[in-house]
DNA sequence: TTTACCTAGTTGCGGGCGCAACCATCCTGG
DNA sequence: CCAGGATGGTTGCGCCCGCAACTAGGTAAA
């Protein structure tokens, strides 16, 4: 006999690992990860300082809020996130000419090299993670995605 | 003037937040996020105890190993969260019969009742975060999921 | 001007997770 | 039998993140 510990399950309630937030979570945990190896090996940076780099060089200059709101962020992680791309002199923080709170954040000259690097790497893991798609197939898994986020959006 | 202090961006080179690596992870994060506090109002559970209970309850009579593998964890977490579920009288950890290494993971009364409700709600998660799709969108969406899927996992 | 709120940013705390070291148990070959 | 390796599970450490408290600087109204 089977272990009998378990009782009867005739009938499953929903296929768990089939579930659309299951399969969201792996995939977004899976691309993260390689991700995250790819950018420590290629720039050295970890995924987020990646991303933060990313951002501050596409956007700046910009404030930490305005890094919070377009990274994804709450204040006190980009706060953080900033600092320490700071303290690798890959980003400066000036303060803000005209508001004493304020901050200015933009890249260093190192941090503009590493910030090419850095959105040719993010570039091809894009390309990547999404090859095994014809253009088509990425154009619907892109408006799919648009539609889903547009929904799940501040609910 | 606008700001002088950032440098000329006439052609910006992949538009960072229409990646989709950037959507795919902002998507889950939000749906994971959603989870979290609908799980914890409704049957007191984290995200990831809720996930470890659903598994459990489905594939009982399981091991740790079992249990990181059906929710994609690390044998240290799934040891970790399996404790987290037997300390709340949730689940129950026996010794294997006949491995003196091994455990067996199996619902307690109380943990099959919350099992029920865990499973609703996790199907009305997922029915809801798709709803703003069609039929058909749906099921495209989940096969490119699963495309997906294969081709990034274990590359 | 002074009081009360608002906003930008920093920091402390705790949970989730990956990783690697570590035990205990088993298995296999000599 | 026993030495060495494989395997199941636990635990420590560090990163990432959300949340909330806190500081400091603006702002508006009495």
């Amino acid at each position: 006999m089977v272990a009998k510990a378990s009782s009867f399950k005739p009938v499953m309630p929903i296929q768990l690992d089939r579930s659309f937030t299951y399969r969201l979570h792996l995939l977004a945990k899976v691309s993260d990860h390689e991700s995250h190896k790819s950018y420590l090996d290629e720039v050295g940076l970890s995924l987020s300082e990646a991303r933060c780099l990313a951002t501050v060089g596409t956007f700046e200059p910009m404030s930490v809020m305005d890094l919070a709101d377009k990274g994804n962020l709450n204040k006190g992680q980009a706060s953080r996130a900033a600092q320490i791309l700071v303290d690798k002199g890959l980003i400066r923080k000036k303060e803000h000419p005209s508001d004493g709170r304020g901050v200015t954040l933009g890249l260093t000259a190192a941090g503009k090299k590493l910030w090419d690097k850095t959105m040719a790497l993010i570039d091809a893991r894009n390309r990547h993670i999404v090859s095994c798609l014809n253009k088509d197939e990425q154009a619907t898994l892109s408006r799919l995605l648009d539609r889903l986020l547009q929904h799940n959006i501040g609910e």
